[in-house]
DNA sequence: CTGAAAGCGCTAACAC
DNA sequence: GTGTTAGCGCTTTCAG
């Protein structure tokens, strides 16, 4: 049913040798011979079968990419945009993206790893949501296993990484805050394991700080990254006696959440409360009013990282390891105009 | 570097069969041998070869799934979950989903289908938004690759398949707003080429039928199923002489993209203009205000999918190759209350 | 119940 | 330039 290499060379006359060379645009064959066989293979709907190729070549071809999941379903935005560019950059290199979903921490996720692993299932790895401790780190890294992440950890390995540096992104956001007017600002923040809480919520108290507004512990709750916990954690400063003027939402689902529970209350956002985000995903262009964000560019990141990654699979030293990048304040109806 | 069959055989004193069999649960291996190679297996983390095994197996035990992509970024929310399902279910078969992103019937995406059926990448494929005419069903089933599909095509051949009855589900929605009085409703619908396209537009007119509303082509207009798409096609009917005061949305993003449309013209959205949408994905929950719409629960249809997927694969017959489900109305205040 | 041996389809030394 | 050959690591007859 299927066409093998051994086809196509008796079809040539050749032998599967000259035809696996050819294909691989080896130097040592003669031109018209590549050329014969090249036409041939393709007429004859050839492909090397990639279990062989694996095999032989001892590398997979593919790497890997695990979804931080809370729920079964994940659906944060971000991730969409993150994996279509993982997925734009693997495909143009003709290697494959192996994806698959699990909540972090757990002994799921920590199997996942280790069977991909084991399997040689995939040559590199890439992270995202890096933890203050990160096992993954400790794991890919003693066993050799390529690996590039989205940010940096608090850890004494030292890793290749893309940050977007929040920290000073939340400041400016406050900064801009403060401008309007605003004194009494709030923060809906993450689990507090997560690298990326520690750096935003260092840099909505670095904004505090640089504006000489005293840091309020009552003006913070914690969210988990999705809308709904936007929503939950809302309540607890909107229904404040003195309540927030402005709050500042860890990422931008947090955000929206906020906003629909503004709205349950009959706060208009933009004139009674300020509300910003963060990611720049395609929705908080779209909400109603559109949401304040400091935009990342997710999809050209991704692409980035699969670069840099792949780089490392083909044993090349990356000339920049540790990139950082600043995130683009976008001012929008959210917080007033 | 890493611990293969070989090691594992050695150090239990074995032959590499025993231990592959007694790995693979085999009732033909001593019950006290096969703890044995268990235990050892696990202590030295084995894992067999992924490629190895798929080469001698003659199976890749992976499905794959292509996302259909306009842009370069895909970001309909509605995929990210309906991969949270594949990805789920494939995970807990010990299967693996390989999933690229192509625009939907370019030269890209037939290649991509052929490569990965050529070098025996894959056992079967998902496929998702049908066309009217779909060269996917007639290739692959011409080439026996087991393949299921969510909705129908209107080809001639059959293919195993689950619908969501979206046609019915319109016309319910038709019917909804002409009970609170409407009766200029308008649609904002998607390409031609789309069963769904097809599909939802024919309930819509079958739900002015019922109501003894006349069509009116100039309330109907084309998106194509992001938000953008809708944002850009809602002119067209708003700003009309006499414009809807109710559009439906061909899908949720669709809608979100009209309500941001009608709030930049002023119009409240539940108040001077109804809007309704299609997926029931997340975010319809948390626009300003909610937006009513058919939930389709995608997460459930796509383990079912794969479910079915993998009876196919095993050359199991399906005992319901054809399922047709009801998606569920859920009214919001994007209609009024 | 266990082991020897063949071979999945390919790539890469190594010869010629 | 091209061909011969030896595996990659595993599963699966087939003997014993």
């Amino acid at each position: 049913m299927f066409v093998n290499i051994r086809d196509v060379a008796r079809r040539l006359d050749l032998s599967i040798t000259t035809v696996s060379r050819a294909l691989d645009g080896y130097e040592d064959v003669a031109e018209e011979t590549r050329q014969r066989v090249v036409l041939v293979a393709r007429e004859m709907g050839y492909e090397p079968s990639r279990a062989a190729r694996q095999l032989r070549r001892r590398r997979a071809e593919t790497i890997g990419f695990i979804i931080p999941t809370t729920t079964p379903r994940f659906s944060d935005p971000f991730f969409s945009e993150f994996l279509a560019g993982l997925g734009d950059e693997v495909a143009q290199r003709r290697y494959e993206l192996l994806i698959s979903a699990a909540p972090p921490g757990a002994d799921n996720e920590r199997e996942l790893y280790q069977r991909w692993v084991q399997s040689r299932r995939i040559d590199g790895v890439v992270l995202t949501r890096m933890r203050t401790y990160d096992w993954r780190v400790e794991y890919l890294a003693q066993r050799a296993v390529p690996f590039i992440a989205l940010g940096r950890t608090t850890m004494s390995i030292a890793h290749p990484h893309i940050e977007v540096d929040s920290r000073t992104g939340f400041a400016r956001v406050v900064a801009a805050l403060v401008e309007r007017g605003h004194r009494r600002i709030g923060f809906i923040g993450a689990s507090p394991g997560l690298v990326l809480q520690a750096d935003r919520m260092g840099g909505y108290r670095d904004g505090l700080a640089s504006a000489g507004i005293p840091f309020d512990p009552s003006l913070v709750a914690e969210g988990n990254l999705t809308r709904l916990g936007g929503y939950r954690a809302a309540p607890g400063l909107l229904d404040l006696p003195n309540p927030p003027t402005a709050v500042l939402g860890v990422n931008d689902l947090t955000a929206i959440g906020v906003m629909r529970a503004a709205h349950e209350r009959g706060l208009v956002v933009g004139r009674d409360l300020a509300v910003t985000g963060y990611d720049g995903i395609e929705e908080s262009e779209h909400t109603t009013p559109p949401l304040a964000t400091l935009n990342v560019p997710v999809y050209d990141v991704a692409r980035r990282l699969v670069r840099m990654l792949l780089a490392l699979v083909d044993g090349e030293p990356l000339p920049e390891p540790q990139v950082l990048l600043q995130p683009e304040l976008i001012l929008r109806q959210s917080i007033g105009s």
